[in-house]
DNA sequence: GCCGGTCAAGGTCTT
DNA sequence: AAGACCTTGACCGGC
């Protein structure tokens, strides 16, 4: 099991998420950036490799505006050098890697110009994962998307544009159950259909479910990860108390964790800490998995 | 320096 | 109708 944190460490001056405006787009500024963000990334990563924390979610802002057409620096071959270092060192610590695009890719839109969108957005994301030379258990994590009011219309729609999405992404894609739309079921669903692996969130499943069990729920999530695609991730959070139902907590709930441990101590996954702190609570984390699950 | 309005992209739920 | 929220807060102009 392999613990980890998502896109920033707040006690590192490093960062690896740098933007800037569209509006102040210069190629220029966008190479400074990349280059900012790559070298803050091995900073991190050098982080992780020192704390135990194996697990780390790249920050989709690593190369900004990647996928807008206003992006033509052919920035694979110019940071070749830069990629295969972090590459080497990602696999010689044999680092989980995760990447989550954002809310804008949606898969099961009805509009054409909003799937060609998000698909060139999956693409520059399965790209990095490739231009890193990561096996096929690095994966691009999104949602299933909208349902615009009728699920099973949208369902069949990601069924559709699945099967017309370029192999490098269809190997790396995978689907997490949310809080609001899509529960486990629905994407029990779309792994019948198309073999897709499932991301757990526990969080969302509280949230939204069919009264599955955890045990049951992330059990048959595990199911669907083969054995290229690496072992089951899954997304940990919990309720940040006093606040919107889904929102998640600020610090770890070391209690609430142990628990999710040792319920699930028969089945080997990593964990994506998705606490608003980031690395103290996965370093909190890390210590309790140990304590729980021994070394392994 | 710091504050606050705003930021590529969409959808959904709350107020 | 407008704001909050979501992957992940952060940029940047104005003071």
């Amino acid at each position: 099991m392999k613990i980890g944190y998502p896109c920033i460490n707040w006690g590192l001056t490093s960062r690896s998420n740098a933007t800037f405006r569209l509006k102040s787009y210069t190629p220029e500024k966008f190479r400074d950036t990349v280059k900012i963000n790559l070298h803050g990334l091995q900073d991190i990563l050098a982080f992780n490799a020192s704390h135990d924390l194996n697990f780390f979610r790249i920050s989709s802002d690593l190369i900004p505006f990647a996928s807008h057409p206003i992006c033509e620096v052919d920035w694979i071959k110019e940071f070749k050098t830069e990629l295969t270092t972090i590459g080497d060192y990602i696999r010689k610590h044999d680092f989980r890697i995760s990447m989550h695009p954002s809310q804008f890719v949606l898969i099961t839109a009805q509009s054409e110009k909003i799937v060609e969108n998000s698909v060139r957005d999956l693409d520059w994301h399965c790209r990095l994962l490739d231009a890193f030379n990561l096996d096929l258990s690095a994966k691009v994590q999104i949602h299933v998307g909208a349902a615009y009011g009728d699920k099973s219309r949208a369902l069949e729609k990601f069924i559709h544009n699945y099967h017309s999405l370029p192999s490098h992404i269809k190997q790396r894609l995978v689907i997490e159950n949310d809080d609001r739309i899509f529960d486990l079921k629905d994407c029990l669903y779309l792994h019948a259909k198309i073999g897709i692996p499932i991301i757990f969130d526990n969080l969302h499943h509280a949230c939204l479910h069919n009264d599955e069990p955890l045990i049951e729920a992330i059990t048959a999530a595990s199911k669907t990860w083969s054995t290229q695609d690496g072992i089951l991730m899954a997304d940990y959070s919990s309720q940040e108390p006093n606040a919107r139902v889904g929102k998640h907590a600020q610090s770890i709930d070391e209690q609430a964790f142990t628990e999710y441990l040792q319920a699930t101590r028969n089945l080997n996954f990593d964990v994506m800490l998705e606490i608003k702190d980031k690395e103290p609570s996965a370093l909190k984390a890390y210590a309790l998995m140990q304590k729980v699950r021994g070394k392994a």
